[in-house]
DNA sequence: GGCAAATTTGCAATTTTGTTTCGTTGCACT
DNA sequence: AGTGCAACGAAACAAAATTGCAAATTTGCC
């Protein structure tokens, strides 16, 4: 576990709004120096605490994707399927997002593509053409109303 | 619809991976100098198609925190009963993920917390204390096997 | 096709930002 | 008190981003 002081608290959360922000005004805003914060930021990225830096798109601009979500039951819950299970999902571009949860289903899946003929292709590949999979179902997204990774920083 | 040329669009693949891709390596990556990648990444931030840079934390190293996936359906899916619903989820800080959705449930929700207290005060919060949510189901992510924002960009 | 207007580019200079160095300070441990 | 460690800030330095300008490319229109 990677001790975090009120100070790393501080950074990550303006970090995970906006990461274009200059470490002399994160300084600043904080009050240390813009060393002092950058060497912060400098670890927080190598213990991994800070796992990526990238610019958010809006898929609207972007030839309007379809954004599909997707249940996954699989046929048995062997720890060997599974974890291929992640695999394959993992290495899939168009899987945007996927989680191994808890019920009565077992993968869930945001997936994002550019027409239904994509989608339909994603299906056969992803889950008619593995036997693993019992069954799925999608939705089809209306409206992304509100999509982040921010994790909430002032814990209760 | 603002147009995107080839440039644009390997400047966006390389950004939604990387955003502290210095712009002279992004130049020499397509074949353009340092000056023109920049003015394309401004006129992209101001159009919106890049709408957020952030820095991606892992929630692991950071208290743990709980995420639990949340099935909502709604009394009557008014077009006001929805609009409202949309802008609670949104302002909620624990809402990571809010998606509007065809099917039998109206939203998917991505919720992010750090104990089951705080659990359960959100589900009073935002569901049981909310007359026109019919009903709900949760589940308890185990693994968070991909979470990313990325759109896949190179269209078939 | 050819021409003019508008865009977009590259280069060079400037400014801003990020990084390194170095000396200092606070603190736990002997 | 003395030592070692960790973190700090100020200043110097390096790297990157931004701006101004002239040349080149593209676009729209005859």
């Amino acid at each position: 576990m990677i001790p975090l002081d009120a100070f790393d608290i501080s950074i990550l959360a303006i970090l995970q709004a906006d990461n274009t922000t200059p470490q002399r005004d994160i300084g600043e805003q904080i009050g240390l120096s813009a060393p002092a914060v950058q060497r912060r930021i400098k670890r927080l990225r190598e213990t991994g605490v800070i796992r990526a830096d990238i610019s958010v798109l809006d898929p609207e601009k972007l030839g309007r994707p379809i954004t599909v979500f997707a249940e996954v039951k699989m046929e048995v819950e062997k720890v060997e399927i599974i974890k291929q299970a992640k695999a394959i999902f993992s290495s899939t571009p168009q899987v945007q997002q996927c989680y191994y949860v808890t019920g009565d289903v077992d993968f869930i899946l945001i997936l994002v593509v550019y027409s239904m003929k994509e989608y339909e292709e994603l299906t056969q590949q992803l889950f008619f053409g593995n036997n693993n999979v019992k069954s799925f179902k999608t939705s089809i997204v209306l409206d992304i109303v509100k999509a982040g990774l921010s994790i909430p920083i002032n814990k209760p």
